[in-house]
DNA sequence: CCGGGAATCTCACGACCCGTCAGATTATTC
DNA sequence: GAATAATCTGACGGGTCGTGAGATTCCCGG
């Protein structure tokens, strides 16, 4: 992944180091204050008090630098999947439950401004952020899938019901919730509610059961 | 809403509204080729045999014909958000469950490439975004959430859920699942399982029954 | 502590897009 | 078919893009 390195594939000493890292930086700064569209190289380098041509050393345009930090953000999401290592018996389903979603709305607020080019990048068809969206969400998707398959050989879930599909949608809601509840909270919604409801939705499509 | 008038609010005669009806599928074509941050004036204009001027007579910016073009749709969720206005009880509801799922999908194979625009925007706080949103997912957010009420009255819902977060999240899981079915397909899942997938945790969690 | 080679940064440039006029072209009216 | 209104466009200043050649800074051996 990420190996550091100039854009000559010369391998970065120090300072250059430190100066890419100021650039990252920036770029996740501007990203978050103006939306994508309005990042201009040159503005992430005069916020780094360098010139454009340097950015230019380091990434091929803003796109890279952005797949970057999206590849950064991948293992926080590490240690939310864990929580589906746990089958979801008794109370304690639905408390990992409300701690994934909870999780995951975190995780969001840390990196929306990213996780947004990330998936319009990947839908518009680029396979790099493809790649790493799913290296990200597969962590999350493989786990319900694998939960969601057991809770229906336990005849717990519907044999109608296709595990990885299942886990498909579940990220998705997750995803989606994630990126707007800030949208919908001004519309009288409270974020625990949305947790809560959310939380139990994923419990009941995972475990089948009625907490 | 979209009240067909040139940028100086004189009101379009019959050629000027060609022009602009040309503009904006010129603008949805290229939306669909290149993406949404390599839609550049000149190019609509080119592909429309005019000049960026005669662009700028319309639309204050490549946003603002997409936003006509996100209004537009909207018109096409109605006959999909209608499939709640019947309760979803016995057979004919996983059904309806079925056919909006299916529809969804449709939607969004229809105007992918608005909708994302649409979203990305809405998003980043974009309002004259937002407001489209919202008017076209309201329609079955709404109906979505009277449906829950209904069912938690009635005792099949858990009193722990929100109706209003439970339909956010519905349409959260229909809108990234027709968002990017496209993507999972090719990973060995198919369209109609991802369609009964999705219908069955769908009619569930409106309803509360199992089909 | 200093000289020299390697690493890093920047200046300056041609190419292109943006958005806006004033003026040219086309349609409509009488 | 002439006058008037509606529509379109040429041309321009201002900005970003991405690049290569050259300047600057770092760092090591002596």
């Amino acid at each position: 992944m990420s190996q550091i390195a100039a854009i000559d594939g010369r391998p970065l000493g120090r300072r250059a180091q430190q100066t890419r890292r100021r650039l990252l930086d920036a770029t996740y700064d501007l990203l978050q204050s103006h939306g994508i569209r309005d990042v201009r190289v040159v503005e992430v380098a005069r916020q780094v008090g360098t010139s454009p041509a340097t950015f230019y050393q380091y990434f091929r345009d803003v796109d890279e630098a952005v797949l970057v930090l999206a590849d950064e953000a991948a293992a926080d999401v590490e240690p939310i999947a864990h929580l589906l290592d746990e089958p979801w018996n008794g109370k304690g389903g639905l408390d990992a439950a409300r701690a994934l979603v909870d999780g995951y709305f975190r995780f969001w607020d840390d990196h929306r401004a990213v996780m947004r080019v990330r998936n319009l990048a990947a839908d518009e068809g680029d396979d790099r952020f493809r790649d790493v969206r799913n290296r990200t969400l597969g962590q999350v998707t493989d786990r319900i899938a694998r939960s969601v398959a057991d809770n229906q050989r336990a005849g717990r879930v519907s044999p109608d019901i296709t595990p990885y599909s299942a886990a498909a949608a579940m990220v998705s809601m997750l995803e989606r919730m994630a990126s707007y509840h800030f949208d919908l909270e001004p519309r009288g919604v409270t974020r625990a509610d949305l947790v809560e409801t959310t939380a139990r939705i994923l419990h009941h499509t995972v475990t089948g059961r009625k907490p």
